[in-house]
DNA sequence: GACGAATAGTTCGCTAGCGAACTACTTTCG
DNA sequence: CGAAAGTAGTTCGCTAGCGAACTATTCGTC
């Protein structure tokens, strides 16, 4: 079996050091593939939107935006916890995109410390063609799994997605 | 089976919207998955560096330095390399780490271009600290998988990872 | 041996994002 | 009903990192 960065930095690991607390390889490994997967898949995304003029903090916005319950508005708050980026950055972000048009933020109606924020006809066409182009990118790594193999990973990522977002929730 | 996000950002894809190119609701779900769960460990992995005043840039940088065949001992082209940051990047994290006293930076000898970077002894202590810390926030995630899943996992997530190895030496 | 190309690392101006503090508004409690 | 507590979003000063341009050095070719 070929041996990725991650098997050859658990047997490093296990030539160099007698350590305190014994590390699981197998989660050391896991850990390692992961940070690696992501972060390759954010370099393939970041050069796919790039194509129709997107950064990727743009396109989370407006994916964000749009995958919602209410396709297309949200308050900024609900938009900085489901993106994982603070309310300033959010404000920052906000800022960005509605100077470019994509979006407007409108004065909530019933609370007025709210903000509502809409989409607008020009941020839809730009996230739907970055999407495509997005959606592209990642295929070619998940098309090395066959349909069976690809629904076992979900499965145990699942696994562990439910634990983290019961930990995150207390 | 009890749904987690991506499952229901999937779901919600479906009832919301038409697509010009077909989504693969499978490669949609994992490629969601793997951003949640590096974005929990980075979260709890950067809480537990905070116990020894450390950064997760900070630790980053010791920790590569130190994985490395030659542990404690690298050029600042080849951290930038490993850690995915850029060189401009690396230069302004070995500056820092510099001037904290957990490395230092020796003039190469053969080649008077390079630098070579070294890990001090205050910076083996920090760096094993928080190494033993980040450990223990990462089993608690993996510990939701049984040891049979565990190898299941990463025979899968290895799969993915030698195709992105192969493509980024091309 | 000289010159151009390539490489190693740094500097500079800029950006996306953060934590803390703030303003404006709503809710709760006495 | 008014004051205190809490909430929504923004501002401000700062930071980690980037791309481009730079300096210093090495390598390759003629």
């Amino acid at each position: 079996m070929p041996k990725d960065a991650a098997d050859l930095h658990v047997e490093r690991w296990r030539d160099h050091w007698v350590l305190e607390d014994d590390f699981d390889d197998g989660i050391e490994a896991m850990t390692f593939r992961l940070h690696q997967l992501v972060r390759h898949l954010r370099a393939t995304t970041k050069a796919a939107l790039a194509e129709v003029g997107l950064q990727d903090f743009e396109y989370d916005t407006l994916h964000r935006l749009m995958i919602r319950e209410t396709p297309g508005r949200a308050s900024p708050g609900e938009l900085a916890q489901e993106t994982g980026v603070s309310n300033a950055g959010m404000t920052g972000r906000l800022d960005s995109l509605e100077k470019k048009g994509w979006l407007k933020r409108v004065p909530g109606t019933e609370d007025r410390r709210r903000v509502d924020v809409e989409i607008t006809r020009a941020g839809m066409r730009i996230w739907n063609r970055a999407m495509n182009l997005r959606g592209r990118a990642e295929d070619e790594v998940g098309s090395v799994l066959s349909a069976r193999e690809l629904a076992t990973l979900n499965r145990l990522l699942r696994k562990m997605t439910l634990y983290v977002e019961d930990e995150e929730t207390r």
